[in-house]
Parts: structure tokens; sequence; C-alpha cells
DNA sequence: CTGAAAGCGCTTACAG
DNA sequence: CTGAAAGCGCTTACAG
């Protein structure tokens, strides 16, 4: 209790040698049953652990996968997208259930991060979990790759780069929302959210909404397109500068739930009601969604699948299996935003 | 690039000793500028890290926190409580401010989560953060003593054990928070929040909303006040179970800001509103608080300060330093929810 | 200011 | 099935 018990300290009680206690305690079959269960009783008996230190030094591995969340600089202090947090969650349980610890950090985009984890040891492999501008991320994409570093990243398929992505249909997504919308009787249909390379998910998104007006044979106004980056605030101005137009539009598709739900705030402080003037369907399906007044509509991500494929490929990545980019379906979730 | 590189490599590129380019890169005072200089541009030319798992074995420290999420497992999967998900962002930038690594587990409550992370080197010291059934929680927290593990909690002062707690003033938020009701003439009050010693928080919320009353010459109902766990839909039952008791009130004190905005969407279905009818305040100040309709007026507790005093805390005790309970003054964040 | 050496606590070929 | 030994890559007394 006062110091820690180490593995010399056992082998001394049981009466072995250290190597035999080491074999023990991690089931080797080399060791005799009866030899194995005696050390094993004498380890919990001192409430001994195996110094991961030494083992991973040993070994060359850490067992232990880093989470880089990188952030948008301009976003609020701890105000982390609500969608990135619930991805956490789920490569939490994911990592853990693979046996694996996890290594969590954040990191402004600014900064020079591509992360000593693995160069250092710390970690055996990297999860990339990036917004902000798409173009600045790139770069440090490339540095990585360099290195021969293991990392995963998630988001839309790098189709140029030997980078292992993960990510959701958007574009499917985007054609379910705006199908939902059509079927729903609208018919001027806006969207917001930036559709321009910098951000490629939002793109991909806008792109299956353009698929779904064309395949219905609606024609769609460019001007119906305003930019937004993911906040509240940055939906509510999208908003607005909708409204300012005058172009008549009965339905917005917003490229995340936050955008949507600062919409809906515009809309309604503009004496608008939602969804019998303008219908509105989301993106994600962040918890917030579900209170939102009316309830939001919206295109679900589904995290908890999303983690559990970036921990698995990641650690096929790093057992060098073989591993290809993947794209998880989207699915809609109706509440009354829509009508 | 192929291989890591190693203390060594560096030191027969620079024609010096390891010893020499440990100390080097250590900026030791006893290594002669030059050589310093020649050394660390080789480190950075071969993109040499400092193997963590060696320095730490010989230095028997990780540079590492663990941060142990632990659930209630009545939870939703991936729905992690919001005002925890804020103090992580808190910690972790705290922590990374401090030159330490974070590990980030989730544990139910249930399991047996009294965690190796200290016993196996992982980690120099713990911050715990729980929610669910406090009685539970205790049991674990012995053990942890038991073993001498440094650590920190999150949550009101333990009296009775040794156990270093940093928490905010609860007691003095639901002072606030009860004042502000009667300052907006508000007389019958109700309260919706378990006031047990199973949830001490939300009991010393209470405790505070109880004695604002008492000082203000304002008598209570004992079935004003009612029980829920923090989730929108606790807070959805607990409104209604107030309703069904025909007993009269025009605001609620909720014990959260998930509480609240359940409680204020059974009023609105009810047809009431709010905040002519039935004023409602909230606790946390939570991301959602501000989208909800009408906004949540609440007590914010601050999780930047919070996160860096655990992290300093933590670092404190493990270095052997005097520390002490602190407790973090809230404030009042008014919105519309009170009129 | 520098180097040779010990040792942190493991894992795992090697020999028996 | 077991033990003696090497070695993972560092840090840091010790000697100079």
């Amino acid at each position: 209790m006062t110091t820690k018990a180490t593995s010399i300290d056992i082998a001394y009680r049981a009466g072995v040698s250290q190597s035999t206690v080491s074999r023990a305690l991690r089931n080797s079959p080399l060791v005799n049953e009866e030899t194995r269960l005696k050390v094993q009783a004498i380890a919990k008996e001192l409430n001994y652990k195996v110094d991961k230190n030494a083992s991973n030094l040993r070994t060359q591995s850490s067992l232990t996968l880093a989470l880089l969340l990188c952030e948008d600089p301009t976003n609020d202090d701890s105000l982390i997208n609500p969608f990135f947090l619930s991805m956490l969650g789920s490569i939490t349980r994911a990592t853990a259930q693979q046996g694996y610890d996890l290594l969590v950090s954040f990191q402004q985009l600014s900064s020079d991060w591509h992360a000593d984890y693995e160069d250092s040891n710390k970690a055996d492999g990297i999860i990339l979990l990036g917004y902000g501008d798409y173009m600045d991320y790139e770069e440090k994409l490339d540095k990585l790759r360099e290195q021969n570093t293991h990392f995963v990243i998630w988001g839309p398929a790098q189709n140029k780069q030997a980078v292992l992505s993960i990510g959701c249909d958007n574009h499917q997504g985007g054609v379910i929302a705006t199908q939902h919308l059509i079927a729903k009787g609208r018919r001027q249909l806006a969207f917001i959210g930036d559709a321009s390379s910098h951000s490629p998910e939002f793109q991909a998104r806008y792109l299956g909404h353009k698929q779904a007006l064309k395949r219905a044979g609606i024609s769609s106004h460019k001007q119906l397109q305003v930019d937004a980056i993911s906040t509240e605030s940055s939906g509510y101005d999208g908003a607005m500068k909708l409204l300012e137009q005058k172009l008549p539009f009965d339905a917005v598709f917003a490229a995340s739930d936050l955008i949507a739900i600062g919409a809906m705030r515009a809309l309604k402080q503009q004496g608008l009601r939602v969804p019998e003037d303008v219908a509105v369907v989301g993106f994600d399906d962040i918890p917030v969604a579900s209170f939102a007044n009316p309830g939001l509509t919206t295109i679900k991500q589904n995290t908890k699948l999303a983690g559990e494929i970036l921990v698995d490929s990641l650690l096929k990545l790093i057992k060098g299996k073989e591993v290809s980019n993947q794209l998880i379906p989207t699915s809609l979730i109706e509440r009354q935003s829509c009508g």
C-alpha cells in the first residue's frame, strides 16, 4: 500500500521467477494452471497492476488511441459543437470496448498540432475530428502522412490522398431531407450553409439537395443558398439574409441543426410560422433538436456506429490489415418542423 | 522516417554521448549552450520525440491525468449530460495548459471502476465527474482513498472524509435563483428536482431555495417540491405531477436546465404561458438554455474556472502541496423565462 | 561541462 | 513448464 507492488514482489511471495509471474498474469498457455492461479491470487491481494510504461516500452505499443478535436478558433470558448461531443462519447466507448485507452486533446486549427502523439509513443494511432475551414486542415494531413502516422479522419473521403476517412453519407442525407420537404408539398426550397469546398460536408449535403430537386423537376434559385457556419447565430443571420432578399421560399434545409435552430428563431421573429409558412429540416440530430419548438425534423448521423467504425478502422490500420473508406448512411427523424 | 529515431541516433550524429543528448533536450543547465543547440537542431531534423514510455518509466511519473466520467446507467446511450461535456472541454484545456495529457474514460456507476489508472502508472491522478446516485458513489471513493490514489472530485464537499472536492456553490445558486423569482413578484414557488441526500448538489440548491424563501418571509408548501433527475423527460414528468396536485404555483425553480426545459414543455402543453403564468429558472447554463423558447433564465456554473481549479488542485495534490476544498460562486443569467 | 553506467518494470526469445 | 538474461529508451546520480 505504501509503495507500489512490482512483479518481483509477487515472484518472491509466490516462490517463482519474475518471468513466470509475467506469463501467469498475461495468461500465457506456457504456464502451469496451478502456478497461474497462485500468482494471480497474490497479484490481486497486493492490488498489483502491470506498469503500463514498462510494458509499453518493452512491447513498443501503447494500447492507447489519441483523439484530436480540431476546433475552429472562432468558436466560443468551451462551446464545442454538440455533434462532436456526441462523437466523443461514442468514440470513448468504442475505444474502451477494444481494451484501449483514449487520450483526448483539443487543438486550435491554427496551432502546430500534427501532434507528437504517435511519435512519442503515447498513442498507437490518432482519430481526427475536425471542423473549421477544410483547406487549412489539409496541409497538416500531408504532414501526418509523411511521418507514417496511423490516423483516421472523420469526414468526406479524400479522393486524391491515401488518407483513411470515415464519414456520413452527406449527399444521401441531403437527398433524403430534400425529398421529405418535397413530399410535404414544398416547392421553393432554400439551403442555409456554406456550400463551398471549404466545408466539404456541407457541400455534399447541398449537392444532394440539388440532385433531389432536379430529379423532382423543381428548379432552384441560386440565391436561395446562403452561407452559414455551424452555429446558432450564423443560422439566424443566414435566415435573415434570406428574408431580406424578398425571394419567396416555403422551406429551409439547414446544413446543421444549430443552423436550423438559429434560422427558426429568425423566422419566428419575423412573424413567420414554422412549419405552416416555412418548413425546416436540420442535419445531425443533436439533443437540442428534440427540445426545439417546434421539434426539429432532421437527418440523423449515427454517432454510435460512427464511433465504432472509426475505432475499428484505426485499429485495423495499426495492425496492418486492409481498410477502406466508409460512408455511413443517414436517416430521417421526423418531428414537427415540417408539418 | 522508416523507424523512429532514438536519443542514441542523435548522439551519434551530434558526436556526443546519449546522456548529453538527454540533458540538452531537457534544457539542463549542465549542458553547453552550443552543444545544446546542435543537439536540438538534429532532434528537430530527425523529427525526434522523447519516448514517453521510457521517460515515464524512468521518472515514475506520467504527466498524464485521467478523467473519469461516471454515468448514470439509466441514461440514454451517447446522451451525456451537456453540463459535463462542457466541463470536459474546460478540463481538457486546463490539462493541456499545464503540459499534461488527459486520458478520458466513461464509467458505469455499477462497474468496478475504482480504476487502475494510477495503479498502472497510466496517470498521476484522477478527476472524477459523477452523477447518478451519490450513495453508490461513496463506497468507491473509500476504495480510492485506501489506495492512496491522488484524486479530486467535482461536487459538494465531503465533510466527513479526507477527499478533495471542488464544486459550485449550489446553495448560493439556490438563493440567487429564488431571490430573482421573488423580485419578479412571484410568491408561490415550486422546486423540481430530487432534494434528498442521494443528490447532494440538488439538495444544496433546494436548501438555498428554502433559505431565501424564509428570509423573504414566504412560506413554502412541502408538496411544491417534486423529485426529478437531470433529464428533460424527468423535468416534464415533474411539472406534470406538480400540475396534477392542483396546488397553485406561479414559479418553478428547476434543479437543472434540462429539468427546466422539460418543465416548460409540460407547462406549455397544459396551456400555461411562460413567463406570464409561470416563471421558470434553471441551473447550469448549458448551451440549450439560450435556445429554449422563451430563453431560459438560469444559474450559471462557471465551467471554465471549474476546470482550471480542478486541474490545478489535483496537480498540487500530486506534488504534495497544500490543497483545500473550494466552492465556486455561481451567477444569474437573465433571459426571458421569468418575465 | 561531459561520459559511462545503473536502473525504471516489464516481455520474450533462449536454454533447459 | 520454468528460469536467467537481454533489452525496450530513457534519466540521473557518480566520477571526472
